[in-house]
RNA sequence: GGCAGGUUGCCCGAGUGGCCAAAGGGAGCGGACUGUAAAUCCGUCGGCAUCGCCUUCGAAGGUUCGAAUCCUUCACCUGCCA
């Protein structure tokens, strides 16, 4: 079902902005160029129960590279979520097998909805690296793997190096690099796989296993390695509101909230997200940028950029529903004048508290319980500060309650806190 | 196993017996300005409540009128040594 092909898969990739570092790039175009499927294979380890939003940049690129007549591989690192690939911030904890496990099966299952499988030479595989090193021995790993790496190499790596020079790091997680490097070898010799892409930071990695299939193999395979995605302020991608993770698990990011994300994405990033991480081509990009430059106020590229990814990870179907519910919400049409079934609709996508309809809650009350804040003195807060409406309207007063005359259609009321929070209370009698 | 250092609020980080709910910075949150943007400015940033109270500085005990600060034990991290 994914078709069309394009020889230029490299400079497509470049265009968007997706190539950081490559291993002798006339070489890979070459191979890429030629008449056979190049498998290429991108690895995900199970730090999460689930895939946040920075993992997409990989899923899509694999795609990119199916939809150019190769054959993507996604690995799910049921073994290296074991061991933990060392980061600057210092030492991990190690979580339990059956947690790691658990998680592995979970972002498998994510995985496999970004690639297409099927009987073709093109169709996608996934393989989880448990697979071969669950059962390997110590000393076939130290025998046989662990003389293709030179330690001093390892040491002058620029992750270890910081961290000896900072806290040290444990045995374990030096070990990683051997791991990934083998994952590698495993693949070109299971699978024919001659090119591993990944974030930047996986460049050692990714070299270490291009070395060993050649020290082991004798034969050369590539790297390519995809830019950290960050923002224009240099925060890292998929990080959002108080810090969390945005997820693509809709039990832990609702599509709503998801839709939201990159609605409101900064103007300086919408285009360069678009060109990350959509399949929109150039023409349609340069249109959306147009737009952009003269009629800002309409988001155009916003919008765009966050119902395509909402159909990619979410489907057609929920961003239709998270769509409208944000035209109802966002619009500038009196909440009023909506009928009941809009409003409705539009507030499922929101979180929701029933409130009786005998004695009325206060303002403090009705955030606190939709879950707008987290506590009562975090309500007062809001209130006090002028960041608190129902119905649109400013309410100023902490012992503020509703009134009949408050209730919308259908027996709501809209409840929001800052510009952009919104939560739907429902009176029930 | 020995010796030494460390563990502070979302993060970084100050604080070595009362003036500490705990400096400072960042992030976050709210307002103004806008476009559900950025920048800027202002405010806010443990919980509950009317002064005030409660819980918090790795965990548990202890000393003291009073402890994040002192003592003991434990857990984890790190360095050096074996």
């Amino acid at each position: 079902m994914i078709g069309t092909v394009s020889t230029d898969i490299l400079d497509e990739l470049e265009w968007r902005g997706l190539i950081a570092q490559s291993t002798d790039r006339e070489a890979l175009a070459r191979e890429l160029a030629g008449p056979d499927p190049v498998t290429v294979y991108a690895g995900f380890d199970p730090t999460a129960p689930s895939l946040h939003a920075g993992h997409l940049v990989q899923m899509l690129t694999l795609r990119r590279f199916q939809e150019a007549g190769h054959r993507p591989i996604v690995l799910a690192g049921g073994a290296t979520g074991l061991i933990g690939d060392p980061r600057d911030v210092g030492e991990r904890n190690l979580h339990d097998l059956a947690t790691v496990e658990q998680w592995t099966g979970l972002i498998r299952g994510q995985l496999e909805r970004f690639v297409a499988f099927d009987d073709s030479p093109t169709g996608a595989l996934t393989v989880n690296n448990l697979d071969w090193t669950g059962n390997q021995g110590v000393l076939e790993f130290l025998r046989d793997l662990g003389k293709h790496f030179p330690v001093n190499t390892m040491l002058a790596r620029e992750t270890v190096k910081r961290r000896l020079a900072a806290d040290g790091m444990s045995y374990t997680e030096f070990s990683y690099l051997l791991l990934q490097s083998q994952d590698y070898l495993q693949l070109y010799r299971r699978h024919g796989c001659r090119l591993q892409i990944g974030g930047s930071d996986q460049w050692g990695n990714i070299v270490g296993g291009v070395e060993l299939v050649r020290r082991a193999e004798s034969a050369h395979v590539h790297a390519l390695t995809t830019p950290l995605v960050a923002d224009a302020e240099g925060r890292k991608f998929g990080k959002s509101t108080g810090g969390g993770n945005v997820w693509l698990d809709p039990e832990r990011t609702s599509p709503y909230a998801w839709y939201q994300y990159f609605v409101n994405v900064a103007d300086a990033d919408a285009l360069h997200f678009l060109r990350l991480f959509t399949f929109l081509g150039r023409e349609e990009i340069d249109a959306i940028a147009e737009d952009l430059a003269q009629r800002p106020h309409l988001r155009t590229a916003q919008r765009r950029l966050a119902e395509e990814l909402t159909t990619l990870v979410h489907g057609q179907a929920q961003t239709d529903q998270v769509t409208t519910a944000s035209q109802a919400l966002f619009g500038r049409a009196e909440l009023r004048e909506l009928d009941a079934a809009t409003l409705g609709a539009a507030l499922a996508e929101v979180p929701v508290a029933d409130m009786p309809a005998g004695e009325p809650p206060t303002i403090v009350d009705l955030l606190v319980s939709t879950g707008l804040v987290e506590s009562r003195g975090a309500a007062r807060r809001a209130v006090n500060e002028g960041g608190a409406y129902v119905n649109n309207a400013k309410v100023a007063d902490e012992s503020w309650t509703p009134g009949a005359g408050d209730v919308l259609d259908g027996g709501w009321l809209v409840l929001r806190r800052g510009k952009r929070n919104l939560a739907g209370v429902r009176v029930v009698s």
